[in-house]
Order: C-alpha cells, then sequence, then structure tokens
DNA sequence: TTGTTGTATGAATCTGTCG
DNA sequence: CCGACAGATTCATACAACA
C-alpha cells in the first residue's frame, strides 16, 4: 500500500498504455452498467466513480410548512423490492467494476445511510482495501420539514483501492495546497448543486440527483494523474466527464436513460477545459466557524445550572441544559431573553450576558473566543 | 412512526415503570455482553449506546462471538475469516440489544470506516429502522503523519429505532435550542477527549478509545427523556454512565475488564447531576397540553360572532358559537377554512387567523397562550 | 443602478389521534 | 387497516419582481 505521484517504470509497463486505444473513450455508452462493464477488458480503467441509486423507499408525498410538495426521486431506477435484491444488484456491478480496474486503480462510490452500509460491506467483501470514508457536509441541504429528526445534512463516499497492496494514487500536495497548507480532510463542504449548474430540461431540473462539479473537481485531483482513464457506471447527467475534461483525463459514461445521455451529451461537448478563475469558488474547504451558546454547555465551558447576569448585575438568569436560559420563568435564548429584560426589540447575548471568573465577570462572548481558539480545525 | 415528547397512556401501560425495578440500574455489571444482556428482560431499557470494538486484535488475540478466544497464529486467518467473524460477533450483541429494548427504543452505535459499514447492514438486516447516520467531525483530529491518504477526521455514529413504525423520543425543541434556534443537523463537531477530561492510569490514559462527554451530552438530551433507562454494553471508562447520571437518566454498564471497570466506578461516584431546574429543556407544543380554538370562544377570550382575518387582511371570516368559523358561507375548523382560502393542502389555523387587538393584529395563536398561562395549574 | 422583498427548491426513508 | 381531521413544521441560496 502507498502514495505514488509518480508511477514507477515497472507499473507502467505491466499496465501498458497501448490497452487504452481498445476503451471506448470520451463515449457514453448506452445499457445497463453490468453489462456494458462486462465487455470491458480486465485491469483497464484508473479509476471508476460510481453514484448508483440510494434504494430510497419514501412513503408518501411530503409538503413543506408553508404547503409546496417536496419533488422526491420517485424514479423507477431507484426502487428495489427487499434489501436482498439490491445488495445483490451492488455486488454484481461492483465484481465487474473491480474486474476491470487496473491494480493500482481505486474506485469511489457516493450514498446516504439508506444504502451506504450495504455498499461498504459489499466493498469490503470483495476485496477492495477502503482507504477512507469521506463525508460531504451539504451548506445548504434541505431542512427536515416535520421536525421529526436531525437535518440530513451531508452524504458519504467511500474511496477504496482494488487491493489492500495497491500503489493508488493520492496528490497529497495537490491536496494540501487545496486546503490552505494544511492536509486534507475526511469531511468536506460544499453546496447542493444548484442555481446555472443545475441542468434543466423543460423548466425542470434535467436529473433529481445531480452532483456538484466541485465535488467531482476534488475527487479527480486527489487521485488520478492526467491522463488518467475514469469510468462512472451511473453517468446521469454526466458531472464525471465534464469534470474530466476540464481536468485532462479520459472518460467513459454509461447510461440507461436516453434522455441523461442527450443531456450529458451537450453538457460535455460545451465544457471547457480548466478555467483558473472559475477554480476559485471550489478552491474554500474550510467552514466559517459558527457557535451555539448551547455548545458551551454540551462542552462544560459553561455548566448547565449555573447563573449569567449582565454587566453591572441587574438581571440574573439561569443557564439550562439545551442551551436556553431562564430568567423570572421565562425562558429562550441568551439574546432573546437578553432583549426581553431590557424591553429592547434585539440584544447580542453574547456581549450582554457575563459570567463570574477569578478575574471579575467576563462577557459569555470570551468563552466562545476559548472554544474557537481549543477546537479550530 | 413519530416524534413523542409525552407518551400517549396506552403506550406508558404497555411499557410499565414497575420493570424497571428487577433492572440493575446505575451498575456496572462485568462479563460479555452479549451473555449479561441474555439475562435482562425483553422490552426493557429505553436507549442502548454502543461503542464496540473495532480492531479484533486485541492483545494478540482474536474475539469469537461466544466470547472464548482463538489463537491466530496455528489458523490461516485471511481478512475475509476475520470479517466474517467480526459479523457473527456484531449480529449476536446487536439480536441481544434489540430483544431488551423497549418498542419505542433506539440504539445509537458509533464507528470508523473499518466496522460502521458491517454494523450499519447488521442493524437493517435485524430490523432496526436507521433515524440518521450523525458524523461527529473532530476539530483535532490525528493527523495522516505518512502523508497517504486523507486526515481520518471524524467518526460515524448509526441512530435507529426498534422497529419501522416506533415511536421514538427525538426532543426537536431541544435540540434547536442547543443549537441557537436552527435545527440541528447531521454532522457534529466536537474535540477528541483530552485534557483534563481524558482518565489517566498510571500516567498513560486509562482506555484507547474515551468518548467525549459532549457528544454524549447531546445524544442524551436529543433521544432520552428524564429517568430512561440507558444501557452501555461496551461501557469502558464509563462516560455514558457519567452523563446519564448528570443529566438524570438511568443507566446500566456491562463490561469485561477489572481497570475499566473501577476507573468507571470512581468516576461515576464523583459526578454530580444537574439540579431539576437546569435539567429543563425547551419543550414542543406537542408536549404542551392541546386547548381547543372551541375553548377560547367558551371561555370568552374570543366572542362568537367576531371577525378574524389573516395577517394582510386578505380574507376575513366569522367566529361562531361552536369554535367553527364561517368564511363565504363555508364553514369549518380554523385550519380546514384556513386551507381552503389558500387553496392550500393544510394549514395551521393557529397561526395563520388573527384578530384585532390594541397593539394590531395578533395571531389566535396568542390566545392560547394567553389561556394556558392563566389556566396553568 | 442598487437594494429589498417575495418565491421557489434541494437524494426525505418527515404526524398523531380517533372512530 | 383506513379515513378524517386537528394541528405542528423550514435553511440556505438563487432569482425574479419591484421600489
Amino acid at each position: 500500500m502507498g502514495v505514488i505521484e509518480k508511477l514507477p517504470t515497472r507499473v507502467r509497463k505491466a499496465a501498458p498504455a497501448p490497452a487504452a486505444k481498445n476503451l471506448p473513450l470520451g463515449q457514453i455508452i448506452q445499457g445497463d452498467c453490468i453489462a456494458v462493464m462486462a465487455a470491458l477488458p480486465d485491469d483497464s480503467v484508473d479509476m471508476i466513480f460510481a453514484d448508483p441509486p440510494y434504494n430510497l423507499q419514501l412513503g408518501g408525498d411530503l409538503y413543506r410548512p408553508e404547503g409546496g410538495r417536496v419533488d422526491a426521486v420517485d424514479d423507477d431506477w431507484d426502487k428495489f423490492d427487499t434489501l436482498a435484491i439490491y445488495d445483490k444488484f451492488t455486488r454484481a456491478w461492483l465484481a465487474e467494476a473491480r474486474r476491470i480496474l487496473k491494480p493500482n486503480g481505486s474506485i469511489w462510490v457516493i450514498g446516504s445511510y439508506h444504502n451506504i452500509f450495504r455498499v461498504g460491506t459489499a466493498i469490503q467483501d470483495q476485496g477492495f482495501w477502503i482507504l477512507n470514508d469521506i463525508v460531504w457536509r451539504k451548506s445548504n441541504p434541505m431542512p427536515n420539514f416535520k421536525g421529526t429528526r436531525f437535518t440530513n445534512a451531508h452524504e458519504t463516499l467511500i474511496w477504496a483501492s482494488k487491493s489492500e497492496g495497491s500503489r493508488y494514487t493520492f496528490n497529497y500536495r495537490a491536496m494540501k495546497t487545496l486546503n490552505d497548507e494544511l492536509q486534507m480532510r475526511s469531511d468536506w463542504l460544499f453546496p447542493v448543486c444548484g442555481g446555472q449548474e443545475r441542468l434543466k430540461r423543460g423548466g425542470s431540473k434535467a436529473h433529481p440527483t445531480q452532483k456538484p462539479e466541485a465535488l467531482l473537481y476534488r475527487i479527480l485531483l486527489a487521485a488520478t494523474k492526467p491522463g488518467d482513464v475514469v469510468l462512472d457506471p451511473f453517468f446521469g447527467t454526466g458531472t464525471t466527464g465534464a469534470v474530466a475534461k476540464r481536468l485532462g483525463r479520459e472518460w467513459i459514461g454509461i447510461e440507461r436513460e436516453t434522455d441523461y445521455i442527450e443531456v450529458a451529451s451537450e453538457r460535455i461537448a460545451a465544457a471547457l477545459p480548466l478555467d483558473e478563475s472559475a477554480l476559485k469558488t471550489m478552491q474554500s474547504p474550510k467552514a466559517a466557524p459558527r457557535v451555539a451558546f448551547g455548545t458551551l454547555v454540551e462542552t462544560g465551558y459553561l455548566k448547565a445550572g449555573s447563573e449569567i447576569c449582565d454587566a453591572k448585575r441587574r438581571w440574573r438568569a439561569e443557564v439550562r441544559a439545551d442551551g436556553s436560559i431562564e430568567f423570572n420563568g421565562e425562558t429562550g435564548s441568551i439574546h432573546k431573553i437578553g432583549a426581553a429584560v431590557q424591553k429592547a426589540p434585539s440584544c447580542n447575548g453574547w456581549t450582554f450576558w457575563h459570567h463570574e471568573t477569578a478575574d471579575g465577570l467576563k462577557p459569555v462572548d470570551t468563552l466562545r473566543q476559548t472554544y474557537l481558539l481549543a477546537t479550530e480545525p
């Protein structure tokens, strides 16, 4: 196992370039991905990116609080009768994927909690070697409208080499540079695909689950070299192809639906090679720090049950377990209660409320500063 | 399926409190967790938090599901045997965990990419229903010293109810309050356990994978009610017990190693419970007693024959003696008529309809608040 | 031209109770 | 088990409409 930024000569000879001449490079092949992959030669592609169906198992319609209906994924291609059938499908396409992958190649698969555990288990069972699990944190996820669970704000990617001893590609320097000279972590922050980037067809979205180009950009930059062959067995609207073209990688797409193939073809034809300025927006992986008052309670910087007061000790409030505070029977956030006691329309609770320290009263904001200093990634 | 902040009477009856009297509350039971759980009654605990081992090779020995050991030297173990044994172990303890969990209980399991996919698959296969996968982002992870992969900066938690239809506990308001009035997301940021919190024994860390109390604090606050019974089958140094005690939850620990039990016992003995007022959290309106619109009419808070309208005075309706309202000859509840005038599928009449006051238009919901305050016992 | 306000929407396993 | 109905519930972003 190890890192390759420059392939040693003997490996080059073991996987000679001429093999690529038989590959359908830069093409979208229509058909079932298992059957299409079966027709490709062993050990022939450098990387596989796969965004398989998630098997969402949704119930009835879901309505937003303001009345709109959520446009859910209700396509036939996402429906499987049982988990066993889904597993069988997963193992079948993974087996073909592994066969056509070069010995030093790697695979990326994206999923959500509905399917990613099945996929990860299958990947391990088939002899792939997991290198990382990566979390795509969405900066703008859909909320949980009914307040029944935590906002489902991320998806998971699995990165695995063909086998344990593989000398896979990982462009460590490129990733570190992309992350302001800090090692790139396993949690990535990107917005969901929308705006100009989101492909439309007849006024509505061309594909229900189009992935952002920034995500593929980071993946291809991290785990392939220029000229490498990237295969995407669930091509959809061709994000993988478009980004591969921009980054000077070869690509092969497999897709069943004619509509998606049309959209993807146009899109990739229009894709331009790398434009430095356009990349800027994709290169700010760091999240803006935001600390909730409740976090200070959870982490023990301020104890539940302790007392906070204003700078002149006119009002005293008690901190509760969930980060709300109580004053005279009224409860709410530090901001809301701060405003209420002053009969002001609003209040910055961070600077209004103070806590006792050895050096006298200090604004709770100083605790936030301390917390940030201690936890800044 | 749904959220419970207040259990309905019939469910209380189905899972009576007396059962808890037979449980070893506040105790650490020494032994193999599968055997110990096997001695606990069906449907008896409200929540299970589990931090199972992910490296099967501990002290050179390989664990077996039965709790016995295997000589790893004599046998020709490859990774597939290891995975199979791990799966067997996982399914065995999960099966016992599910049996002793109350029908409306839930389970949390934490792991990394080495084991979480096996665990997640087993959880789904055994009939648990996944509610969320949660990412614990570490603010100060161990760097990848060799620069061969992405910094492994997170761990994954799976939260699942006993079955699909379970009415699990989720304290939505408390989580929202804890997060500065924004829905709590599925990605959580905490530092790894260190400093004063990290338990030492003979100068070195007492346990290799001690979890931060802040993590357990959020989990218990989110998914249990005061007095609930929380079981931890891999108790270690007792973070679950210490936080449960602090938050007024009952706990049961299972642990094999005598050293860990000693450390955990001392730690929990020293933990201080929060007093009742600090323990209070923000409650959803769901948990408050219901007030019918008609009650406000009966009690004179709103006069029969008076007029209500929406916030922009587009629609006006008349209040009738039985608490129904009339708009353009159509009559029904405030919700039904509110939905009808907007041509929306549904509507919360409490916030949609307003009444005239000295301070201008106010939602009729404020009358309900006034009524509740006045009639509070 | 510029700022403000309103509306649309994103891989979602999204209610509770009573008859 | 199903239908009816009360009533609880949303964050970030893009873009159009409007001032």
